[in-house]
Parts: structure tokens; sequence; C-alpha cells
RNA sequence: GCGCCCAUAGCUCAGGGGAUAGAGCAACGGCCUUCUAAGCCGUUGGUCGGAGGUUCGAAUCCUCCUGGGCGCGCCA
């Protein structure tokens, strides 16, 4: 981002009504807050001759306790101990009988002290019902937020090349652009997931230059292979002829005039070579489930921005160098000069991204664009951001560079020249056969019914899983290995706890909505720490949401998933559902397993990690 | 050289001012006549890269240092 802005300057909806008597862990928290700012303010008149104003209520955090047994809700009272002069254990204990008082009166909990903390426990019926719920009524709409509403949001992300497939580094690109496009829509946003394909320039002659000279004629369709790769061998074979061929730079570059005076049959070449691109590309992106409200390409836009940088010049905004390049300084912000048109008047890749910027303003005003585009380009975004705010478009102070780390592998670099670069349809294929492997092997191909459709899903979990969830500004160290073993913190696991949920749900022959509501008695019948346990982090789930927009990082949906489904997997190993004591009893571990499930898969679409009924 | 980013268990990663720093993998030991063992439980493993500083309190914030990544084109 590295910008000045912050997400924090994009116009906020206030988060106040959202549905009364939801959000119930929330609305909690919240009273507490209340409740114990009041208190304090109190304590301070009445104890200390303060005046209750001089009580900073951004001081009052709530946190939890590090066990449960100590409570639900701790709040830590050392911030205070300055304006109360006082020892944070002496103000916990004065707190602690005014906020037991209050609490009793308005039948909130009971509080307790534990040295310089105030630890509040809650009243579990009180929570217990409303929770479970919630969630089973509002099903796959649980955790939806409407803390940006009102906002419009680009997502920029993938960007491939028209010249090769798409390989492991664009598999964490294209992750973290649906899973964060997913992430704001939830938390109230309207999205629009923009593409941009890279489809003209002098690389992409290369593969054109090779094909015209060794293709001879040949198809994807006559060669058997899928059209990317087909497009992408080509490039492979450029490489191959330019390292003996001293004219091969020369003859790409001449054909890249050819296309730019738009010569016929190099246009026609062109065409038939991207459409062989594109829609491979495109397959892949069904299989990932990724997808676009709206496709820029590059050859459409690269010329866009040049009228930009004109009008810019004229206003004074840029100059123009002797040799005739129009430059813009921003030294003044600790920044260097940068060209934005060529002598000759072409574009730059700059130009091209402020044309494209700004169409998309006009195509569908944004208050917010976020790029998702790997580190390396950190400083062209830094760049781009400051232009597009120099030429006075308002919105170009929300505009937002998602910046994710390289994916590297166990053995290093993934090197082109190498041949270490991972391809994605390869490794999808793998994941794939591994997931077959698994599923044959405990022998469960007749319970999925759907060998391979299951195999894709947990293949695609797998890979989803593992790329989102290390936060995305770092670099990653992609072990292939470790991806395909599903065990442990992965994305099988989650749909593995699903997939058990579900069968018990089949098993109690009642899946419908509401025959998993919980009775009455519910809270009297999940008596259980474990059970308490997993009411509370159902209830946290909004506040992940919450959380994960607002830092734009999927890697707090899987961790929040992770914990959920681990502690749902303790109670599963101990606990009877099917076998419970008294049909209440059972009514209300099922009602509180549906949640989970809920939970869990609200979670994974957020992620896209596929849910799978069986496996 | 300058700028940005990263450094937490053997490995891969959480935690980003609050209570004894967590998980997965790996290693070792238990648990399948019971709702899917892709699971559960336990043991082992860390002076949070180093040094200062701020704070009642620092893995977390600041400064410096070290190590690593990326960038500093009229390439994209």
């Amino acid at each position: 981002m590295q910008r000045g802005g912050e997400p924090a300057a994009v116009p906020k909806a206030q988060d106040g009504c959202e549905g009364r008597a939801m959000q119930q862990m929330l609305e909690t928290k919240q009273q507490w807050r209340d409740l114990a700012v009041e208190q304090l303010r109190e304590l301070a008149q009445d104890d200390y001759g303060l005046d209750p104003a001089q009580i900073d209520e951004s001081q009052l955090v709530i946190s939890t306790p590090p066990e449960e047994k100590l409570g639900d809700l701790a709040l830590p009272l050392f911030p205070f101990a300055k304006v109360f002069r006082s020892a944070p254990p002496k103000i916990a204990g004065q707190l602690c009988v005014r906020l037991s008082a209050a609490a009793r009166e308005r039948g909130l909990g009971t509080a307790e002290t534990a040295g310089g903390y105030v630890n509040v426990r809650l009243h579990r019926e009180q929570l217990i019902a409303p929770v479970l719920r919630e969630v089973l009524t509002k099903e796959a709409d649980y955790g939806r937020r409407r803390t940006l509403s009102g906002v419009r949001t680009v997502v920029e992300f993938s960007c491939p090349n028209t010249n090769k497939p798409l390989h492991l580094g664009h598999l964490r690109n294209d992750a973290l652009g649906e899973s964060v496009s997913r992430i704001l829509n939830f938390a109230g946003s309207e999205v629009r997931k923009v593409n941009l394909i890279n489809d003209r320039g002098v690389h992409i002659c290369k593969s054109m230059l090779a094909y015209q000279k060794f293709g001879d004629g040949a198809t994807p369709e006559s060669e058997g292979v899928k059209s990317d790769h087909f497009v992408g061998n080509y490039y492979v074979r450029y490489n191959e002829w330019a390292a003996e061929e001293r004219d091969a730079e020369r003859q790409a570059k001449d054909m890249l005039q050819r296309w730019e005076q738009g010569d016929p049959e190099t246009i026609e070449l062109w065409e038939r070579m991207n459409r062989w691109a594109i829609e491979g590309i495109e397959e892949t992106y069904r299989r990932t489930g990724v997808g676009f409200d709206a496709v820029y390409r590059e050859s459409e836009t690269y010329k866009a921005g040049r009228d930009e940088v004109l009008k810019g010049l004229e206003r004074g905004v840029f100059y123009k160098s002797d040799d005739g390049s129009i430059w813009i300084d921003l030294r003044d912000i600790n920044l260097d000069q940068k060209a934005l048109l060529r002598s000759d008047g072409t574009s730059l890749y700059l130009t091209q991204d402020i044309g494209t910027a700004i169409q998309r303003h006009k195509d569908w005003p944004f208050e917010r664009m976020i790029y998702v585009v790997a580190s390396e380009q950190n400083y062209h975004f830094k760049v781009l951001f400051h232009v597009l705010a120099r030429l006075g478009f308002n919105w170009a102070l929300n505009l937002y560079h998602l910046s994710y780390g390289m994916v590297n592998l166990p053995e290093g670099k993934m090197k082109s020249r190498e041949g270490t670069v991972v391809d994605a349809d390869l490794l999808l294929d793998k994941l794939n056969a591994m997931a077959v492997n698994e599923i044959t092997s405990k022998a469960r191909e007749d319970e999925v019914s759907d060998l391979a459709g299951t195999a894709e899903k947990i293949a695609l979990g797998a890979l989803h899983y593992y790329l989102l969830q290390t936060s995305p500004n770092k670099d990653m160290v992609f072990d292939p290995g470790a991806s395909l073993s599903f065990n442990g913190n992965t994305g099988p696991y989650l749909q593995y706890t699903c997939a058990r949920i579900s069968s018990i749900i089949r098993k109690a022959g009642s899946t419908t909505g509401a025959a998993l509501m919980p009775p009455e008695s519910v809270a009297e019948q999940l008596t259980r720490s474990e059970e308490w346990q997993l009411v509370k982090q159902l209830a946290q789930f909004p506040e992940a949401v919450a959380q994960a927009a607002e830092s734009l990082n999927p890697a707090v949906i899987t961790t929040y998933a992770y914990e959920l489904a681990k502690t749902f997997s303790g109670y599963y190993h101990e606990v009877p559902v099917l076998r419970a004591d008294t049909p209440a009893q059972v009514q209300s571990r099922l009602a509180l397993s549906a949640a989970v499930r809920q939970v869990i898969a609200n979670a994974l679409r957020l992620i896209d990690v596929p849910f799978l009924e069986r496996m």
C-alpha cells in the first residue's frame, strides 16, 4: 500500500444497528463495556473525588482471559492506575464490587477479580439459544455485516499474460483477490471484481513469432493440448530459438510494430493465439472458482492514459523534457522523477494504468479500488497513486495496493529459466490425483458417489487454504508435499469436519432447517464446557469477518475456521450426539453441530474452499 | 548506494501493547465391537534475529545493527 491512504480513510457506515437482537456477542460485549465505563466513572467520583470525565473510555478494552476457567471476558485495569493513583488490583477489586451489583440488577452475568483484571462470566442461557437460532435462521447469511455498506469497491486481480498459462504465483493472486472480494462483499461492500489481461507487447509477439515459424498450422485441438499451454509452448519455443538466433529479438519487435500499425495478417494471428490463451486461462478460472465482473484488456486501454497525461501537462502537473518525453517530479515526497510518455509519444506501463484507473471510475464510480499485485510492484503503485492524486481525482486517495509476497519452493525461488515454475493446471491435477488416492485407500469411493468431483473439491480446498493461511504481505514457501498431506491445519481438515457433521445430520434423519432448531431447553442441555466454548466461537464469527475485511486478510478467516473445527473435533470425539441421554439433549447437540457446520461452511465460502457433504 | 518489506519451536506459519508465547508438520507414546482414525489425547521442543529505548506492562511501538527478499528502466 505504501500510500499514506489507509483503508480507514474510506467512508464508513456505522455498525450500530446490524439487526436488533442479532450479533449476540457484539451486543453483549458492548453492554459490558458500557456498564464498566459507567461504573468506573462512578468509582472515580465517589471514592477518589475525581471528575468522571478524566476516565478515558478508549483505555478500557475488552479481551479474553487466557484460560476458560477464569471467565468469558476480561477487563484489564492497568491503564487506570495513573488517573486513580492506585494499584490495578485495588481498582479491579473496587470496580468488581460495583460492577457485580450493577450486572446483577440487569441480569447480565457475574464478575470477579484476578490481579489487575476484572473477569466477567456471562449467563450462558442468555447466549446459547439466541446464538444457535441466529446461525440456523440466517444460514448462509450468518456473519454478514453492514460495516461497509454503501462502499463500492473495485478489486483488480489475476492479470495474466496471454503468452503462457497460469502458474503458482497467479494462484496466490487469484485466491487472494477472490477471497478478499468475497470478504468485502460479506462485510457489506458492493464489490466489482475486475481483471486486466496483458495481451499486447513484445513478449506476446514472441510466441506469435514462434508459432508463425514452427507452428505449421497446428491447433490446440490437433495437438490435444489445453489451449493456453499450447500458446505457452510456443513462447518456450521462441526462447529456445532466440538462444541461437541473434535476429530473434529484432524480429519480435518488427512484429510488434506491424501489430501496432494494424497489419491484418499480424492482427489475425494475434487474435487467434489470444483467444487460445484466454480460453485456456478461463478454463482454469472456472476450475478454481474464480470469476470477474469486468475484464479489461491492455490492448484496448494502453493508449487511454496518453490523453490524461497530455491534459496534465497543459495544467502543469507534468513537465516535458528536452527530448519530448513527459515526466512527473515526485522528489518532494522522496520519490524520484518518473517518465509518463516516451519521447516518441508512446505509452508506458504506468501511463496505461493511469488510463485504466480513470476508465474504471467512469464505468463504475467506486469509493475504493484495491489492486492485488505482487510486492515487486510496490514502487509502481506508490507512484501511480500519487500521479492520479496530482491529476486531481479525489478517489485516488482511496486506491490501495494489496501487496503480497513471493511464493517460493522448499528448494528456493521458482525460476522459469530453470524450469522450476509450478504450473497451475499440473499442480491441480497432481492434487486431484492425490485426493483420489486418499479416497480409494480409505475405500470410500462408494460413499462419495462422485469420486472425480469430490477429489477436485478436496484438491481446491487444500490449495486455497494453503495459499491463504499465510498473511498476504509475507513471502511464503509452498511445499507441494505438505499441501498434499491433508493432515492437520489444512483445507481438507475443515471439509472433513463438515462432512462428519453432515453424516450425523443425515443419520438423524432431520436435515431441514426447522428440524435442526434447538429446543426450548437447549441451555439446560448444553452444559459442558466444550459446548459453551463452541457457542462462544460461533458468536465470534461476525467479528472475524469484520477483522478480515478491515485488514484485507483472508488468513483471519482460515485461522478462525480452523480453531472452530478443532474445538468441534475434540467435542465430536468426546461427546455422542445421536446417542445422548435424552431426546432434548440429542436435539440440542444436533442444533449445535448444525450451527458449527453452517459457520464453517460460511467461512469456507469466504476463502474459496468448497464445502463437502461427504468425503 | 538509496527505498520498501520480512525475521517467533528442527520445518511451515498464527499471534501486531496486557495474565504462564500458540498451532500444524516432523519425533515419541496412547486411542477404532460407539455419529467417517483425512480424527482424538499426551510428551518433547522457543533467551520471539541482536542491542538500546518508550511503557505499570513489549514478540507486538520507536531507534540502531545483523541477516534475507524485493525494487530503484523512455521494460511490463
